[in-house]
DNA sequence: TCCAACGTAGCACGGGTGTGCTATAAAGCA
DNA sequence: TGCTTTATAGCACACCCGTGCTACGTTGGA
């Protein structure tokens, strides 16, 4: 046989190409041929890794939302072992960055944003890809959750909030904020997010935050 | 000639059409077959009104966004004329209700945040919508700077306040607000998006919100 | 009454898409 | 060496798409 190549690698790189594809030219245009010319593949050897184009979307969006799980569970865990000695501004400072992370700052994020948007909003009316699309909100929701529940819990947050309420609004915020930075970028920047966020954190928190904007 | 039409009355007639299977299977799948079909119309008719399938998406988007557009300055002018001798509450309410507005709080709202994120979101990877994506949104940031400023101006507001940053701020939460509602509305529904407006006026505001939630 | 204008309808063509199926070269294994 | 497995590649078909073009009633005006 050819030079054996792990299928499983070669299954995520069809999948990142799909991301490139649906980057440029929207979901809609990734279709079998134009993702395999992204690949460097021809048509013929996608299809060997995937049943067929269905299949082929179903796991680019698993395989976006577990890479998208993973960080988060990551972000999350930083402020599972906090230093609770440590004064209330710190954690204040710690929830701003941590939910930094998620907002499209840098060219990274903001290709993952539009990956995001691309799969999120076409999930509505692809019943194969709405579960994904849930899982992905639910587990920023959790996360959000987590974040307020710890910062509360030390303190660091203002006596007397709805933390529910507070997680519904700052989910839409950051969602909100994620959308109109890949829409209209000339609009909203990374300067116009990195300040509503702190902005938003401030009036969440006990004490103000301290230290640069997360850009 | 068969029974005279008003052609005007036509095209918008197929762009409703349009809008209709954007809801229901995504802008994707708007073809000239498919919002012919929908509009009980031969495909041969529907190209009597329009050039081609392009200048049909270009008009439904002009047309959608012409509608949101009216609607905005409509809410606007009522603020315009306001009760310079009424107190702040009385403006605190009028401000949450009609940025109520632009929430998906009933079933017609709904429906045009389904057909309103189609287009927007579909506008970023094609140029000949763009313009109109960016229309849209630059209307609806004046509205929300123009609201910002006559509440402010007529002491409703907290001191102190950064309009331009506050804007947006709110403007991030009201899309985030709608584009949960309409991608997982099992998540979030009206009480959440009328809670969530009503907290952030209230803690804009100088006094508290009075009055049921504007559902 | 006749004709020109208009609304409606549809054929036919090239192009793109998913998919069933087949072919071939390369590499592991006997 | 010879056989099997694997990766790659591509053909062929049916389907949907936009569009150029034509055809045919219907109705208003001369």
């Amino acid at each position: 046989m050819p030079k054996l190549v792990d299928p499983g690698e070669r299954r995520r790189e069809v999948a990142e190409a799909i991301f490139r594809v649906a980057r440029r030219d929207g979901l809609e245009h990734a279709s079998l041929r134009a993702v395999a010319a992204e690949a460097g593949l021809a048509i013929g050897s996608v299809r060997h890794y995937f049943d067929g184009q269905a299949d082929l979307m179903i796991f680019a969006m698993r395989y976006f939302a577990e890479r998208a799980g993973a960080r988060i569970l990551a972000a999350v865990g930083q402020l599972r072992t906090p230093d609770t000695d440590a004064p209330p501004a710190e954690h204040v400072a710690a929830l701003e960055r941590l939910l930094a992370e998620i907002l499209p700052l840098d060219d990274r994020r903001r290709e993952e944003a539009e990956v995001w948007l691309a799969f999120t909003t076409s999930a509505r009316t692809r019943p194969d890809l709405r579960r994904h699309a849930l899982e992905m909100f639910d587990e920023l929701a959790w996360m959000i959750d987590t974040l307020l529940a710890a910062a509360d819990g030390l303190g660091a947050l203002r006596p007397g909030l709805d933390l529910h309420a507070e997680r519904i609004r700052l989910n839409a915020l950051l969602d909100g904020l994620t959308m109109h930075s890949v829409l209209q970028p000339d609009r909203v920047g990374p300067p116009e997010l990195a300040e509503a966020l702190r902005h938003h954190i401030a009036e969440l928190s006990a004490v103000p935050p301290e230290g640069p904007l997360p850009l």
